[in-house]
RNA sequence: GCGAGGAUGGCGGAAUUGGUAGACGCGCUGGACUUAGGAUCCAGUGGCCUAGCCGUGCGGGUUCAAGUCCCGCUCCUCGCACCA
C-alpha cells in the first residue's frame, strides 16, 4: 500500500485534514469530559451498553477496532436517543501471557515483572483507544489486578466457601505442561491447552472449585434474553442435561455399581457392564487371573492423552476383570468389563451395556463376542424375534423384558416414553433404582498454579485444616518481590514470606494456598464494578447496581460463547443468591460481532505475518474513515476478509461529505430552466429516506446498510449541491440531518463540519432526528390483474393507494381494458395486496 | 454422526409480509480536467446469439408472481462429538 493522501501542496486551506480534525476533537471532548456520565442522573433512562473488555496485550489491532468501534457507534445511537449512556471501558489484567513473558526474560536473565509490564501495555493501548474516538467512560475504568479490584474476587470466594459453592476436591485435573497449571475444561480444545497448544495430561490433585453444577437447571433457560440462537444452543449443549434413571447393580462380591442410562427401558437388554479404567472398584473386583491384563490396560489409559482418546473413536477396546454382576431387574449374572470408551468424568463411570439399543456398546459387544439380545421390535419387522437385526435405537413393541412386554415404545426420552416410565416404575418397586438427570457440565475448577492471578483466600494449618482468610485480612496481596523461575514453577511456592503464615484461628503455624484463581473469575463479574470502581467499602453499590443492572446491551467475539458468557451467568445467580443484586442474569441483548481474516483469508496473527496494523491506517486515513469502514465491509456479525481496496470509497465517501458542507461552490450558477420544487423535493425525500433508514439500521446493528444509505443521501446531496444557494435552508437543513446521522459514525468529522455550519452545541449532544412520513418517496408497487381468473396484465400502483384509485389503474391498462370493455363488471376486488381481480359476465 | 448458519455479478455485499434481483462500495471501461494522474469530476458496467432471451449452488413443486415458500440433494463455515 502506497500513499494515498494528496500531496501537501494541493491541500488548500479548507481540505479535509482527518489527522488535524481528530486530535483537535479528542482534546476538547477530553477538556469537555463530554462522555463522563452521571450514574445519578434520572432525568433519562439508562442504557448500560457493555463490550467485552480487552486482555492488555499492549497494541490495539484491527480486531479490538472491529469489536469496538461499531459497538461504539450503537451506544452514540442510543445517546442521541435520549438514553443515559454508560459505555465504560477496562482491562482483563491478570493471566498467563504476562507472565510468561516475564519467565522467558527470567530465563535470559532479565528481570521483568508483569505488573510493570501490563501497566505499561494498558496505558499505551489507553492512548490508542483515545484514537479510535470512542465515547469511553475512562472514569470508570476497572484494571482487575489492581488490589482494589482482585480483592474483591477474594471476599466473593470466602462468601461462596462459607456456602459450599467453593470447595476442595481432589479430582483429575487437566494439567498443561508448557503452561505448568491446571486448566477448566473449557480451557482444553481438541485435547490441548487453549492457550499453550500443548497436549493435556491428566492428573489427580486437590482443587478448587465452584460449584456451576449446582445452577446447571437454571443455566438452560434463557428465558427473557435477547441471545443469539448460535450462542444459546452451546451453552445448552455444553451443560447437557439427560434425563434418565440411575440403577444398582451388585457385583457377586457384594458391592455396589452404580450406573446412569437414558434408555431403563432397555435393562433386560443388558448382557454386560462396563466400568471406566479409573473406576475405583476396578481394582477390587478384578479376579487374580485378569489382574495383570486388566492392570496394563489402565496403565495405558492413565498416560493416554485426551487427544489420544479422542483419536480412537473407530476401534473399541477393553479387558474382562474376571468378575461378574447381577442385573437387579431380572437377576441375570453379566459379565464386567473395563474400557475407556466409558468415560470417569461422566454420570458414574460405570454403564450397563445393552448392545442391541446402543451403537458404542453394539460395537463393543461385536468386538468381544458379547450377548446381543433384541429387546425392541420395530413397527415394521415381520421376522420372528430371534431374527431381528441386532441393533435398532428406535421406537417400536417391547420384547424379552419380562413386565415390559408388549408395551408400547414410542423412542421418546424420559417418562413421555411408556416404556421408560414403566421401567423406572419397576425399579422404583424392587429398590434396585430411580429417576435421575444428569449433566455433561462439571464444577469450575479455578485453581491455577500459576503467580500472575488473585491469590486464593486459604490458608493450610497443620492442626485446624483449611481455614479461610478473615475477612478484615483482605486483600491478600499478591507479593511484587519475587522471582521468575525458569521452569515456570509459580514464585509463590517458593516465596515464604507469603507462604508461611499464622493459621487466622488458632495462630499455629500454617501455609498459604499458593494457587491463584482462574481469570475467569476477574471476568464473572467486573460490569458490576464499573459502577462503584473504587469503592473501599464493598464490591459493589446496592442502588447503582440496582439501577443500572441487568446490562442492556453485550457485545463482543464468540468465542466466548461458553467461558466468559457461562461463568458471567453462573457469578450472577451466585451474586443474587447472597443477596447482593437482584437479578437473575447479567446481560439482557448479547451480539457477537464476526473476526476479520487477514488478506490471505486467514486468522489474523503475528506468526502469518498478516497483521493489520490500525495505528498506520488512522495516520494514513484517518480514525473516522477506518471506523466507518470496519463497519461497511459487511455485516458485523459475520467477519470476513480484510481488503485494503475498499477503505478508499469510505475514504472518498468522507471527502465528498466534508466538499458538501466546506468546499466553496467553484461551479457555475444553475440553468434557468432547473426546475427548483423537484429539486427541493427530491433532496427532503433522499433527507427523510436516509433518516428512516439509518434509524432503522443503526438499531439492528445493521452498519454496513446504515452507511450505504448514508452514501445514498450525500449522492442525492451532491446532485442538489449545485442549487443550495437557492435551496436556503432546505440546503442548510439538509447538512444539519446528514450529520446527525453521520455522528455515531464518524464522530470527528461530524463534530467539525457541525462548527463549521455554525450549528449550536456538540454534534453528540443533539437529538436524533425524525423523519416525516409523507415525506418519504411515494413508492409505486408492481400488480397484477386478473380478469376471470386469468392475469392479463401488470400495473404500477402508489404505495397506499385508494381501492378506488387502484381500480381505475388497473382498467385503464390497455391489455386488461381489452377484456373489459366486452362484458359487463360483476364484481372487483383486491386482494392478497397484490393482486386485481376484475369478474366479468356477458 | 448431531446441532447452528450459509451459497446472489470480477469482488465485499443489498433486497419489509413472495412483488422491477444486484442498493451501496470496490474493481473495470470510456470521457473531462491536466505536464502528469495512482487526485478530482462525468457517464457506463449481471450474462448473451441484444426487436429479445437467460439469470440468486443443483433437481423438482406451489403461485398471476419465488433469492424469498414446500419437497429432495450438493457444497462451505462454525460449534459439539465414545456423554451411556
Amino acid at each position: 500500500m502506497t500513499q494515498t493522501i494528496p500531496s501537501s501542496d494541493a491541500v488548500q486551506a479548507d481540505r479535509y485534514s482527518p489527522g488535524e480534525v481528530e486530535a483537535k476533537w479528542q482534546e476538547r471532548w477530553r477538556e469537555r469530559r463530554l462522555y463522563e456520565v452521571d450514574l445519578h442522573d434520572d432525568s433519562r433512562p439508562k442504557f448500560y451498553f457493555l463490550t467485552m473488555y480487552p486482555y492488555p496485550s499492549g497494541d490495539l489491532h484491527v480486531g479490538h477496532w472491529f469489536a469496538e468501534a461499531p459497538a461504539d457507534a450503537a451506544a452514540r445511537f442510543k445517546r442521541m436517543n435520549g438514553y443515559n449512556v454508560l459505555f465504560p471501558m477496562g482491562f482483563d489484567a491478570f493471566g498467563l501471557p504476562a507472565e510468561n513473558a516475564a519467565i522467558r526474560a527470567a530465563r535470559q536473565g532479565e528481570d521483568v515483572h508483569p505488573a510493570t509490564l501490563t501497566y505499561q501495555r494498558i496505558e499505551r493501548m489507553e492512548r490508542q483507544y483515545d484514537q479510535m474516538g470512542a465515547m469511553f467512560d475512562w472514569s470508570k475504568k476497572v484494571i482487575t489486578c489492581d488490589p482494589e479490584y482482585y480483592k474483591w474476587n477474594q471476599w466473593f470466594f470466602l462468601k461462596m466457601y462459607e456456602r459450599g459453592i467453593a470447595y476442595r476436591k481432589e479430582s483429575f485435573v487437566n494439567w498443561d505442561p508448557v503452561d505448568q497449571t491446571v486448566l477448566a475444561n473449557e480451557q482444553v480444545i481438541d485435547g490441548r491447552g487453549e492457550r499453550s497448544g500443548a497436549l493435556i495430561e491428566r492428573r489427580l490433585m486437590p482443587q478448587w472449585h465452584f460449584k456451576i453444577t449446582d445452577y446447571a437447571d437454571e443455566l438452560l433457560s434463557f428465558e427473557g434474553l435477547d441471545w443469539p440462537e448460535r450462542i444459546r444452543v452451546m451453552q445448552t449443549n455444553w451443560i447437557g442435561r439427560s434425563e434418565g434413571a440411575k440403577v444398582v447393580f451388585r457385583s457377586e462380591q457384594g458391592d455396589d455399581i452404580e450406573v446412569f442410562t437414558t434408555r431403563p427401558d432397555t435393562l433386560w437388554g443388558a448382557t454386560f457392564m462396563v466400568l471406566a479404567p479409573e473406576h475405583p472398584l476396578v481394582e477390587k473386583l478384578t479376579t487374580p487371573d485378569r489382574r495383570d491384563a486388566v492392570r496394563a490396560y489402565v496403565e495405558r489409559a492413565s498416560h493416554m492423552t485426551e487427544l489420544d482418546r479422542q483419536a480412537e473413536t473407530r476401534e473399541k477396546t477393553g479387558e474382562f476383570i474376571g468378575a461378574h454382576a447381577l442385573n437387579p431387574v431380572n437377576g441375570e449374572r453379566i459379565p464386567i468389563w473395563i474400557a475407556d470408551y466409558v468415560l470417569m468424568g461422566y454420570g458414574t463411570g460405570a454403564i450397563m451395556a445393552v448392545p442391541y439399543g446402543d451403537e458404542r456398546d453394539h460395537e463393543f459387544a461385536q468386538k468381544f463376542h458379547l450377548e446381543i439380545r433384541p429387546v425392541v421390535r420395530p413397527d415394521d419387522s415381520r421376522v420372528p424375534d430371534e431374527e431381528l437385526k441386532d441393533l435398532w435405537t428406535g421406537p417400536g413393541t417391547m420384547i424379552n423384558s419380562g413386565p415390559l412386554n408388549g408395551l408400547r415404545n414410542n423412542g421418546e426420552k424420559g417418562r413421555a416414553n411408556p416404556a421408560i416410565a414403566a421401567a423406572i416404575d419397576h425399579l422404583k418397586g424392587i429398590g434396585a433404582g430411580e429417576e435421575q438427570v444428569t449433566y455433561r457440565l462439571r464444577d469450575w475448577l479455578i485453581s491455577r498454579q500459576r503467580y500472575w492471578g488473585t491469590p486464593i483466600p486459604i490458608v493450610y494449618c497443620d492442626d485446624c485444616g483449611i481455614q479461610p482468610e478473615k475477612e478484615e485480612n483482605l486483600p491478600v496481596l499478591l507479593p511484587d518481590d519475587v522471582a521468575f523461575m525458569p521452569t515456570g514453577e509459580s514464585p509463590l511456592k517458593h516465596h515464604p514470606a507469603f507462604a508461611e503464615v499464622a493459621c487466622p484461628n488458632c495462630g499455629g503455624k500454617a501455609h498459604r494456598e499458593t494457587d491463584t484463581m482462574d481469570t475467569f473469575v476477574d471476568s464473572a463479574w467486573y460490569w458490576f464494578r464499573y459502577l462503584s470502581p473504587h469503592d473501599d467499602a464493598r464490591p459493589l453499590d446496592p442502588e447503582l447496581v440496582k439501577r443500572w443492572t441487568p446490562v442492556d446491551v453485550y457485545t463482543g467475539g464468540v468465542e466466548h460463547a461458553i467461558l466468559h458468557l457461562l461463568y458471567a451467568r453462573f457469578f450472577t445467580k451466585v451474586l443474587r443468591d447472597l443477596g447482593l443484586v437482584e437479578i437473575d442474569e447479567p446481560f439482557l441483548k448479547l451480539r457477537n460481532q464476526g473476526i476479520i481474516l487477514g488478506a490471505d483469508n486467514e486468522k489474523m496473527s503475528k506468526s502469518r505475518g498478516n497483521v493489520v496494523n490500525p495505528d498506520e491506517l488512522v495516520t494514513q486515513y484517518g480514525a473516522d474513515t477506518v471506523r466507518a469502514f470496519l463497519m461497511f465491509i459487511g455485516p458485523w456479525d459475520q467477519g470476513g476478509p480484510w481488503n485494503y481496496q475498499g477503505i478508499e470509497g469510505v475514504y472518498r465517501f468522507l471527502h465528498r461529505v466534508w466538499a458538501l458542507v466546506v468546499e466553496q461552490e467553484a461551479k457555475p450558477e444553475p440553468s434557468p430552466d432547473a426546475d427548483l420544487d423537484t429539486v427541493a423535493g427530491e433532496l427532503k425525500r433522499a433527507v427523510h429516506n436516509a433518516i428512516k433508514e439509518v434509524t432503522e439500521d443503526l438499531g439492528a446493528f445493521r452498519f454496513n446498510t446504515a452507511i450505504a444509505e448514508l452514501m445514498t443521501l450525500s449522492n442525492a446531496m451532491g446532485k442538489a449541491r449545485a442549487h443550495r444557494a437557492a435551496l436556503g435552508p432546505a440546503w442548510s437543513e439538509a447538512v444539519r440531518e446528514l450529520l446527525l446521522l453521520l455522528a455515531p459514525i464518524a464522530p470527528h468529522i461530524a463534530e467539525e463540519l457541525w462548527e463549521r455550519s455554525g450549528f449550536p452545541g456538540s454534534v453528540h449532544l443533539q437529538s436524533w432526528p425524525s423523519y416525516d412520513e409523507s415525506a418519504l418517496v411515494a413508492e409505486t408497487v408492481q400488480m397484477a390483474v386478473q380478469v376471470n381468473g386469468k392475469v392479463r396484465g401488470q400495473v404500477q400502483v402508489p404505495v397506499g393507494a385508494e381501492d378506488s384509485q387502484v381500480l381505475d389503474i388497473a382498467r385503464a391498462e390497455p391489455n386488461v381494458a381489452r377484456y373489459l370493455s366486452e362484458g359487463q363488471v360483476v364484481r372487483e376486488i383486491v386482494v392478497k395486496g397484490r393482486m386485481v381481480s376484475f369478474v366479468v359476465k356477458g
